[in-house]
DNA sequence: CATGAATGAGGTTTCATTCAT
DNA sequence: TATGAATGAAACCTCATTCAT
């Protein structure tokens, strides 16, 4: 890394830098977003210069989110745009694809219910509608290589992918307990403890789309 | 309400009357928990009374959450306890009480997100059991009531439960914006902004339960 | 103990009940002079009613410290005013009385430490005063009983009892831990955590008499 | 004083400038510690920047106390260690050092009292060892020199120079009334307010040391 | 571009004391 | 006399952000 990022490749690297250092120490407490100051040392860099990439501290971490809903996204629009293979339909594809992504990605929907709460509720307007909109926009996409590949009317494969994913991060966010709590003794006892995330997820979503596909209108 | 809360009817009155100040506050700004002083301040209090009645802030807040969570499953439980009538199947009539409930209790969904983030984050640990076994509790009760009403095998009862409610959360943590971002010109060209969470979650649950209960296992 | 103390001796057994329970709780930190609340909670009373016989939380302390004061001085001048003994002068017996006396208050020398901050910098005026003069008097006569007995000139004896307290005064905030360090694993490589106090409070006390009757003037 | 302390030698003037504010405002009430906010305000700067320099409040403290406890034991090494002159012993010139510099660090011994009250029992543990330890070494370190001076066996020297401060700390404690009472018309009758510290410590320590030397073992 | 010192609002909690009951 | 609910002034510390260097 050099030392100062004139050249704008330098620059986006050092970007990346930060998010990678914001997400590492996310990881470590995923029900608060880490400090600017610790991001900072993290990434090796003063406090001041976080704020020559970001404008806020909720930036950082909306930027972390739309990367991974590209990410996601994409995987989704690749279950359905693939080229059929007849053992496998779509659907099942799609489930698969979907919760390996999430099992592979353990912080996105603890990013993803944060954000709910600390970061669309502190980012600048401008910074959140673009934010929104790149979101919308990739949903909308996503949707309708949906409708392609199951021949569905028009905007119902948005729907199908809003109600999936309303599962998983509703799912998730009943599940999950704070990493402090894992050791206390109390948690063996606690009944939702045991019910495997991965297992859950692909089970209601199973039902759900088999739901949402034969229901009469 | 009286000056000093001797009786234990008082006492209660004025522990509910901290409580109501508390709720009144969030729904003014639904991502940031109010501050204590604030809800003192609202319900005519000392800061220190307060403490009095909550050890601690966040204890405030479960307090609500349990009290929204004892009437939602209640609810629920009513759905599909009541002897039947023949018009309504039991399954239709608890989706339109949930949905009626969530719609008349707007900020349930919005406090148990935030709960999810601020409230569990910082509650003792302790508290946090104790406000975590009174949920799972009242919830398997309730699951053990839809598995009677539908002659389901013990505990699926409790899944459809948990993944209906997934499914609401999930839904309105895409769906819902921010107050103050509503008057915002873009907000009119959000495409999601247009979509009523009533209706989709009622749709959405319409779609999961009768996929739940035909999917050939 | 009595409910409802109307009685002159119901009401000094309740005083004397609420000087226990400070001292008691005293004990256990002796950094910190206990709550009000705990106090009364350990005295099982009401807050409120340790003001009825107390105007300040700092009133009970200099109580307690009087008495305790009394008490010593009144062994000091045991020390000196008992006949004569030919196999033991009046001074080693004073230094080991004193020596025991402290050793069997623990709490006296951590009492007078944290009054000297805490309780006299809190006391209403007059009862400054009042603390004050009643130790000054009672030094005053133990002081002219070490005259009497020793054949000293007026007012050297009050010197000498003063700076023997001094010393130990001294010595103890020189020697004493807080407990909650005592378990540290630094502890034991503190030098001065090793010193008895007792044997040094004795040797010193020795070196300083025989300095002041031996000095030439 | 500049603005951004950068500099190393800036830092350390800003640091200084710090605990001289939190001196001052002890020496306007030598019983409370001053709060952080108004030691900020003094210092001219926000309380936040004090916390730049320091990690606690009592840590301010701590640092004025070994500061002072460094220049008072290099005085004494410093009587002890230089070369002989006939006409003055080392002990009355330590004496006679020791009593000038109480006088002259009027605060010193309040700073001291006050420190074992309410600087040790909230100082951070590891912070109390450093503090601790620095003390102790300093000590040794003296002792030794008196040691050499005035060829005692090893260890003498400590003890003398413990039982001499002891002398000191107590003497102030007994002697000392908070300053709102000196004005007060009951402060003249007052026996103990007539005793002029200098003169009592000078006195107490000519006679101790003559003891402690002279006694035979 | 990079730094990191400075800012200061903001939030939680404690507790001596008062006073209606 | 006894109670204990109510008070509200402190006090400490954090941290996002700014800006002089």
């Amino acid at each position: 890394m050099v030392r100062y990022a004139h050249a704008k490749e330098d620059k986006e690297a050092r970007r990346d830098n930060i998010l990678g250092a914001a997400l590492c120490l996310f990881l470590q407490d995923t029900r608060h977003l880490p400090a600017v100051a610790s991001i900072a040392a993290k990434a090796g860099l003063a406090k001041g210069t976080v704020y020559l990439y970001f404008d806020t501290k909720e930036q950082i971490f909306a930027a972390l989110l739309s990367r991974e809903w590209d990410a996601l996204l994409m995987e989704v629009e690749a279950s359905f745009a693939e080229p059929f293979e007849h053992k496998a339909s779509p659907i099942a594809r799609f489930i698969d694809r979907f919760a390996k992504f999430l099992d592979s990605h353990p912080y996105f929907l603890r990013f993803d219910s944060i954000g709910y709460v600390q970061v669309e509720a502190n980012l600048p307007t401008d910074e959140f509608w673009r934010f929104k909109e790149a979101f919308a926009s990739a949903l909308d996409q996503a949707g309708r290589t949906v409708d392609t590949s199951l021949a569905l009317s028009s905007g119902t494969g948005r729907h199908l992918l809003i109600r999936s994913y309303a599962l998983a991060r509703g799912l998730w966010q009943t599940l999950d307990l704070p990493e402090r709590l894992r050791n206390d003794t109390r948690f063996a006892n606690y009944p939702l403890a045991n019910i495997d995330f991965d297992a859950e997820l692909r089970s209601a979503l199973q039902e759900y789309w088999h739901g949402a596909l034969t229901l009469p209108v």
